[in-house]
DNA sequence: CCGCCCCCCCCCATTTCTGGGAATACCCGG
DNA sequence: CCGGGTATTCCCAGAAATGGGGGGGGGCGG
């Protein structure tokens, strides 16, 4: 299967679910590419232009909204999800003058990969077919891993993210709880001069320069999670 | 809804799809007394005793593969995902000891949490019902989103985020970019000195002494999110 | 065998952060 | 009116992190 067909595919069969719109994308991963990898859509040329122009890949409400559930969601519950601002109201009329309606989105997110989504949408007016969105969930999740697949056909070398040993990763959990290098060696049992150096090289791996953006980067990228750093 | 009610009705639809077990879970090693995991399952006592004994919360070959792709999968496709070890094998032959057969596993995975799964499993010699698989995908989605809305409430750390002010926020979203306290100071248009302050009185709120440590708790907590910190 | 990666140890100098103080001023609501 | 929260500036000393050098040793696959 090729992108063009799988294109073909999910508009068809979006329409068939009610929706008139469909967009499946990789959000914006700032590290590397300043464009989504993965990215099939329907959506009118003048949104995807505006989309880009104003950069929205990463601050999309609805995006947003996909990084706090594991499950699909309507456009309408997204004020349950996250904190909607001003920008964001402007975002969704600018997407209705556009011609589009409500929706339902999929998240996809999968470790270590930028996160994504396969959203569905009606055209202005049109209301979301709730009979529909089971099927839309199933559609959504599977497109996208198709889609994934593709991506990693063609371009195998970008899908790898900085990859900490483990070494490194246990210095770096301990520093995110807050533990000096010091400390850090202690528990390890190791020196305090690896300690400094193994975080020294997660750094390097992950291309900045200071102790917080290193965790930050680790947690987004899935290399640490909040239950690493916060149990016990 | 209760944990117990999930459970028993996570049970019963296991049963109507054709499938003996279920299992659904976050992956950890259960090492340091995992307060805050969701965990629901009911598999034989015996294998869960020996998977928690063996530490097989990370390194469960169903748990790796679930890593590795957005959709679920059924365990005879694991080699097609994995590199399967002969440890990997030696599990599955403990499993069959213990009547597991043959399963399907949906992932789910939500940045910043830890990974996750939802699992359904034949009894031994029992074939997985392929009909009833992609019913499966869905059921696993929203059976982890439910479990996963039912961990967040008993959290109850979550239950009174400490505030902070704009300024204080602002200055921790610079910090979380790498940022030095001067950097910020210019950034936004204050002294050095100011920027300290707001910094140290959020670390007071959050009760933390570190930069890192405060920024991962606003993260966990929603204060800040990853588009904040990575837009742009 | 070598190269590569991981892990461990040590030194240096410099920058940055942290934890104490103190002070002024604003706005808002009780 | 006053109290509370916010925002601002300034001081200090010590702790911690960062950036740059050195070394080792082991395993693993080409």
């Amino acid at each position: 299967m090729t992108e063009a067909e799988l294109a073909q595919a999910l508009g068809q069969i979006s329409a068939e679910m009610g929706f008139r719109f469909f967009a499946l994308t990789h959000h914006l991963d700032v590290r590397c590419a300043p464009q989504p990898v993965i990215r099939l859509d329907n959506y009118p040329r003048d949104w995807v232009s505006y989309f880009d122009d104003n950069k929205l890949g990463a601050s999309d409400p609805v995006h947003r909204a996909s990084h706090v559930t594991s499950v699909g969601f309507a456009w309408s519950a997204l004020p349950k999800l996250i904190q909607m601002t001003q920008r964001d109201s402007e975002i969704f009329e600018r997407a209705e003058r556009n011609g589009i309606g409500d929706g339902f989105t999929v998240p996809a997110n999968v470790p270590g990969e930028a996160n994504g989504s396969c959203s569905f949408a009606t055209a202005r007016g049109c209301p979301v077919p709730e009979e529909n969105l089971a099927l839309a969930q199933l559609v959504g999740a599977f497109a996208f891993e198709a889609a994934r697949r593709l991506w990693r056909m063609r371009d195998p070398e970008r899908a790898t993210p900085p990859r900490l040993t483990d070494r490194q990763r246990d210095c770096l959990i301990w520093a995110t709880r807050g533990k000096t290098d010091w400390e850090i060696a202690r528990i390890l049992g190791v020196s305090h001069e690896t300690v400094i150096m193994h975080l020294k090289d997660a750094r390097v791996r992950y291309g900045v320069t200071k102790r917080t953006p290193l965790a930050v980067h680790a947690l987004f990228d899935g290399t640490i999670s909040f239950v690493d750093i916060l149990k016990s």
